[in-house]
This record gives structure tokens, sequence and C-alpha cells, in this order.
RNA sequence: CGCGGGGUGGAGCAGUCUGGUAGCUCGUCGGGCUCAUAACCCGAAGGUCGAAGGUUCAAAUCCUUCCCCCGCAA
């Protein structure tokens, strides 16, 4: 099998490692598809999507379509004629018309172990709901979402203190490698699809801002996966005193207590009851304010036992 | 021009509306107490109040411009 002309998409930061290994291996990556620049932040300034920079470093020509069911999209993908198409966490869905373009169809990077977890967020949901186990698997893609015929896996536990940054920083890794697994195996051509056993299957919707709300009606543990898997982005939080609490640390207690209510402010942490026990709120950022150890929260911030959390807002 | 909060010793904050000696909780350093300590007691150092200009007898505080940080929204 000669050179494979391929076409990247894909957009934020955890597909960088993917496009870049294709490059490291010195496959003819011959257009980078992502979205628009979008308005972010504050001022509301167009910012290029991290897929986008990277693209341009190596002097690979970009396209940034609104919508890629568009025809004059996918006239200009027949045009462009590639051999094989490499999608990861792009954010559009991909029409047949699209996806029937390359000899070798198209693969995708997904966050999980298929047929768990499909979506946008996989990586959150399997810490918010308290996985021990998860990983990275490669797939044909089809016209379902996330449903295509599953080509290679990685498995990678889930320590019980690791937050969505970490196992974001290493699944955007694992996927790079599982992709030039799946290539290698394709050149060899030896590469097997498995279908997915749709009854097995479980969805990982996108992340709303009201997911990251705080129940202190749960356990521990949950308020604490909870925190882990919204941290950093969109953040656990609460209220206090009416305003905005972001949670982006805890630890999980034994007192006892109505749930919301502050047992105790120290160096430890701010302990708060919830369902059967308490958790102990170790790194905190209030509205307007920067992200702040407890200790240095605490020195200036005045709050002690019999405070409430999460009533307001 | 998307909306809003903020920049005050090393950290986090109060003081600004109603101009008039720079304050709190910590940290640091020195001393004391204690079997001991992240605990307690005594003492000390450390700030051109984000920057520039203006008003005033007098500006952290009022006016103007700029820089930086954060929450919301995307």
């Amino acid at each position: 099998m000669g050179k494979l002309r391929v076409v990247f998409m894909g957009t934020p930061v955890f597909a960088c490692p993917t496009l870049q290994r294709l490059v490291d291996r010195g496959d003819e990556v011959v257009a980078v598809v992502t979205q628009p620049d979008r308005p972010k932040g504050r001022g509301q300034k167009p910012v290029p999507p991290p897929v986008k920079e990277l693209a341009e470093r190596h002097g690979i020509p970009v396209l940034q379509p609104a919508r890629v069911r568009a025809s004059e999209f996918v006239d200009r993908m027949r045009e462009i004629a590639p051999d094989l198409v490499v999608v990861v966490a792009f954010g559009q869905i991909l029409p047949k018309s699209l996806l029937d373009i390359p000899r070798y169809g198209c693969i995708n990077v997904h966050a999980s172990l298929l047929p768990r977890y499909r979506g946008a967020a996989p990586l959150n949901w399997c810490i918010i709901n308290g996985e021990t186990e998860t990983g990275v698997t490669t797939m044909l893609m089809d016209v379902g979402l996330d449903t295509g015929d599953m080509l290679v896996k990685r498995v990678t536990t889930i320590d019980p203190e690791e937050d969505a940054r970490s196992l974001h920083d290493r699944l955007s890794i694992l996927g790079a490698e599982a992709l030039e697994e799946t290539l290698e195996l394709l050149a060899a051509g030896r590469l097997s699809a498995e279908k997915q056993d749709d009854s097995l299957s479980c969805y990982a919707p996108m992340l709303k801002k009201e997911d990251g709300l705080i129940d202190w009606n749960r356990e521990p543990v949950a308020v604490k996966n909870l925190v882990r898997g919204m941290n950093p982005w969109p953040g656990a939080f609460t209220c206090l005193d009416g305003k905005l609490v972001k949670v982006f640390r805890v630890a999980t207690g034994g007192g006892i207590g109505v749930p919301g209510t502050v047992l105790k402010a120290d160096r430890d942490g701010i302990e708060v009851a919830c369902n059967g026990g308490s958790v102990l709120l170790q790194e905190l950022q209030l509205e307007g304010k920067k992200r702040l150890p407890v200790r240095d929260f605490l020195a200036g911030c005045r709050i002690g036992p019999g405070a409430v959390l999460g009533r307001g807002n």
C-alpha cells in the first residue's frame, strides 16, 4: 500500500496529539478540517481552534466550514479525494455523502470503551459515574453517533483521585497511540472491525452548566466524583450567600449533619455535611475571585460552622 | 464596543458611597509556654493602596485614560 492521502478533522486540544502523531509518522496530511474561529471569553474575540494553530505550524492547509453538510464543502472534499479521513473530537456530525468519499472510510478516535459512553463528553461522565476503568476506541464511522464498528481499543484505569483534566490529557495521548496502531494494522491488511453491542451502550451528552450543581443530598463519594469529573471545566459549584462558589477539589469525610451545612472550617478544609457523611472542600473559587486553596480562601472569607451551602441562585 | 466583580505589606480580604495617622485573618522573623505541636501567649519586620494624569490645603477614597485578573454568557 502506497502512502495514504489523509484528511484530519478535529477541533480542541484533545485532537492535537493525534494530528501531531500523523505528522510525525510522515503521513501525507493533505488538509485539516476544523470548526470556524469562534468568539470566546471576555471581549468575545474570535479565537482559532487549537487544531488550526497546530496545522498552521506544520503548513497544512486548513478548512473551516460552518457546516460540513453543505454541498460546497462535500464537493471540496471530493476534489481533495483523500484515501482516509481521521476524525478526533471534531464537533460536527458527518453526513453519509462525506463518509463515503475516502476509500478506507472515516476513522474516529473516541475517548471511551465503546459501546459505553457514546457522545460528546465521555471522559467527564466516566469520572462523574465513578468508573474505575476507561480508555479509547477507534472505529470506522457510520451515520450514527459513535455507533461505527470498533477497530482498536486501549484500556486505562482511573485513579480515585484523578480529575477530568488529568484523564483528558492521558486519553488524548492514548488516542494518538490507538490511531497509530489502527493505521499500522490497516497498512498490514490485518485490520478487523467488531460490531458494537447496542444493548450495552450508554450516552455521555455534552456537559451543561447545570450538570455541575452539587447536590448535598447525595453521598460523599458521589459529590467527590462530580467535582473530579467537572474539574477544570465547567466546574462543580454550589452557592454561598447568594454567590456562586466553584469547587475544584474535595476529600470525603465522616462528619454528620444536615446536608449542605458547614460542620467546621479550618486548614484541612471546609467540611460540609452530605448524605451519610461529609466532604471537605479543599480548593474553591468565589464568584469574581481567584481559584484558591482552602487556607487562602478562609483568610479573607469568614465562614464557620452553621453556614449553609447550596441555597439561593 | 456582550453583561458584571476586582487589583490595598508575602497570601486572602476590609476600608472607597460620606476625602483627613493603613486595618483584619494568616504567613514570615524573634522571644515565651509545653513531653510536644499545625495549638496558645508576647514582640517585630514588611505597603510609592495596579499605572499615568487631573481636582483638592489634603486622595486608597472623587474625575479621566490605560494595563492586568476573575465570574456570567458563548
